[in-house]
DNA sequence: AAAAACATTGACGTGGACGTTAGGGTTTTG
DNA sequence: CAAAACCCTAACGTCCACGTCAATGTTTTT
């Protein structure tokens, strides 16, 4: 398989394909005579993950740390230090993900809150006290606005 | 308060300020008699705003399309319009996030199961069958390793 | 064998979010 | 009233993940 059918098949440009042999993340398995890279089907599978690592918003650097070396053999079993040092990476992302998904779901509430008031015909309230439950100056449950 | 000290007081530098002005992200109040940028105590929430949604993954432009420009007046309440527009992005983005925590998460059980494997000393089954519920050739509940 | 399609290396371009330096002026401190 | 600390604008530099030529060589198709 030349560069441009594997390119074609992963959904990725030639230049990207060079780009990533280039940090070591992939090496053509052999040349052709004239100098043409060659694929065999595990380029594929390299490919997907690093693609997918790459959709989770990992540096291709520590994708590099995580898959290792494409010299270092693409093949699996993953040598059981890089595993532990993935898990740590992963768990790391995983939870910065999960912090920002609190923090979206909270603004999509604070949101929620303002297309409400301004439904209402409420202002915001500039002098209130955040210690009494409901707004002092009409019925509204939220002593920020009234 | 002069640059500095809002920069210091938010955590940034003073050539973020600098740029999120040139973006139109945030203005100063007014400039002294030499051409000093003062700014007063809103600046800091905007500038907090600003780093919140920064640290969601969303581009300047984004924010500024959230925000609304600084000269538009900085406070309370957005209008109408914008929040609605500001609850498609954080739909978009809270979709988008959930999606990848879900292959974090599915990344996170392939990568215990390859530790696993390496601790039972078995190694990958080139020719397995994915129909077959274990593996045939070891005990391993895995049909792929053995 | 000629043309079309595909590949090579090398090098410069891009965009976002600033960093850094240059060459000044201003405000505060001792 | 200096010196130090701070600020100004303008402009170029940086990093990442490639995009986009250019000039040339190789395979495939006709």
């Amino acid at each position: 398989m030349t560069i441009g059918t594997l390119a074609k098949a992963c959904g990725v440009t030639v230049r990207a394909l060079r780009y990533y042999e280039e940090l070591q993340l992939i090496c053509a398995t052999q040349r052709s005579e004239g100098g043409y890279r060659l694929y065999d089907a595990s380029a594929q599978k390299r490919i997907a993950a690093i693609l997918t690592l790459q959709d989770l918003n990992y540096s291709l650097d520590d994708i590099l740390e995580i898959l290792g070396k494409a010299s270092d053999g693409n093949s699996l079993p993953l040598k059981a230090q890089r595993i532990e040092r993935s898990r740590t990476l992963l768990e790391r992302q995983h939870q910065c993900l999960s912090e920002k998904l609190a923090s979206l779901t909270a603004l999509q509430a604070d949101l929620s809150k303002r297309l409400t008031v301004l439904e209402t015909q409420c202002t915001p309230c500039e002098t209130h006290n955040p210690d009494a439950g409901a707004c002092q100056t009409c019925e509204h449950q939220d002593t920020h606005w009234h």
